[in-house]
DNA sequence: TTTGCCGTAAGGGTTTTCCCTGATTACACT
DNA sequence: AGTGTAATCAGGGAAAACCCTTACGGCAAA
């Protein structure tokens, strides 16, 4: 039997949370609140298991009140309940302390196995929050293409590398056992084919095209 | 029962992979490659459900062969054997049609669960991947402190953000209302603080101090 | 074999950056 | 009233970056 609280500001979805959880009886529902601030504020009247909180609420935020609770009670468990827009914060969650996170629009069966998991000293993530973060960490698809689009060429691609690492021509001349005359030249049709008018926003556009990385 | 293919250079590895799988009767280890190239060109002479495959390997990689398995078999499951240090490869691996990854160190119940899954249609990600992978998203932590401890200031930060846009001094110095010589100043004491020598590596220093962001 | 691209290199000039020193105003803290 | 720090600006000079043009050997494709 697993002693949850709701966080959330919602009443429907609360609401409706609560009655999900209510048809499986491992799960007790011992109290819900509206905002961060009712929660922490009331931790010690309960003897929760486990914490399904909302990332958005007025008064105190899920991650502000994840910290507090995990101050008071450090073997209290946290799922957050998340939307897809709120993956700035998934970091912040984590560090907070939050052992899962479920998107609103999952199954109960997806909840349900995030309790269980996370119970069992797990960690959680929605499936498909997880192909959201991962597919979105390099969005390489289109963008490799443009080094194929621009034609840079092999040298050129060495020379962009050394400047990315902060190499004056010089530098790279010596690297490259070259002069530093033929380091110019390739460096400026570099900015030719690149469209950029100097050494420092050659560097941005590559790293934002993903043609190299830091 | 799940008919399983193992594609690993390394013996050892491989061997030990099998004899792991066979303990396990639902799962039958029906042929095995030591790189991705043999594994390809045989892929008819077997009728597999599910494929364990290496990211790194000699002749033929992880990527490019799981692109040809699948273009051959589009319906073959593919789980990606990975090290923490492939971690670049990970959406390679996805895009090429890999639909789970586990790391070499995980355990053989993470395995079986990550087979069981896959052939489920599910995807799976070893835990200690993923959260490497979320947890590697910011580094912030240790690093968002280095502006405190550089003591940046509010204008020079002001500076350095055009600066990281690709601006020259004098582009600077009318964007903000200032004597290009002031400019100079603010950045001379940027380069100063963060030990760097010129407008390029200020960039990358900042960009990888998460000073700022692209 | 000619055309085209790549990599190499240079001359010569302009612009920008970098470095050092020094100075004034303003505001906050004590 | 005095100290400190942030922000402003400047002179002057050295170094680096940037621009434009020209050029030559190699190699591959047409």
């Amino acid at each position: 039997m697993v002693n949850i609280i709701i966080v959330e500001d919602h009443t429907l979805f609360r609401e409706g949370l609560k009655s999900l959880l209510a048809a499986n009886d491992q799960f007790n529902v011992i109290a819900e609140f509206a905002n961060g601030k009712d929660f922490v504020d009331s931790l010690f009247d309960y003897d929760p298991d486990l914490v399904l909180i909302d990332i958005n609420m007025p008064q105190m935020n899920g991650i502000e009140a994840t910290t507090e609770a995990k101050i008071k009670k450090p073997d209290l468990k946290i799922i957050a309940l998340s939307m897809y827009s709120d993956q700035k914060y998934y970091y912040e969650m984590i560090k907070a302390g939050a052992s899962g996170f479920v998107l609103k629009e999952a199954t109960t069966d997806e909840l349900e196995k995030a309790i269980v998991d996370v119970m069992n000293n797990e960690s959680f993530f929605s499936p498909k929050l997880l192909q959201q973060v991962i597919l979105n960490i390099p969005n390489m698809e289109a963008k490799q293409k443009i080094i194929q689009q621009l034609d840079i060429t092999e040298r050129e691609m060495d020379v962009l590398k050394l400047i990315c690492q902060g190499m004056t021509n010089n530098e790279i001349s010596d690297k490259l056992f070259l002069s530093p005359k033929t380091v110019e030249t390739h460096k400026s049709r570099l900015l030719k084919k690149t469209k950029t008018k100097n050494s420092t926003s050659l560097i941005i556009f590559a790293l934002k095209n993903k043609i190299i990385d830091l």
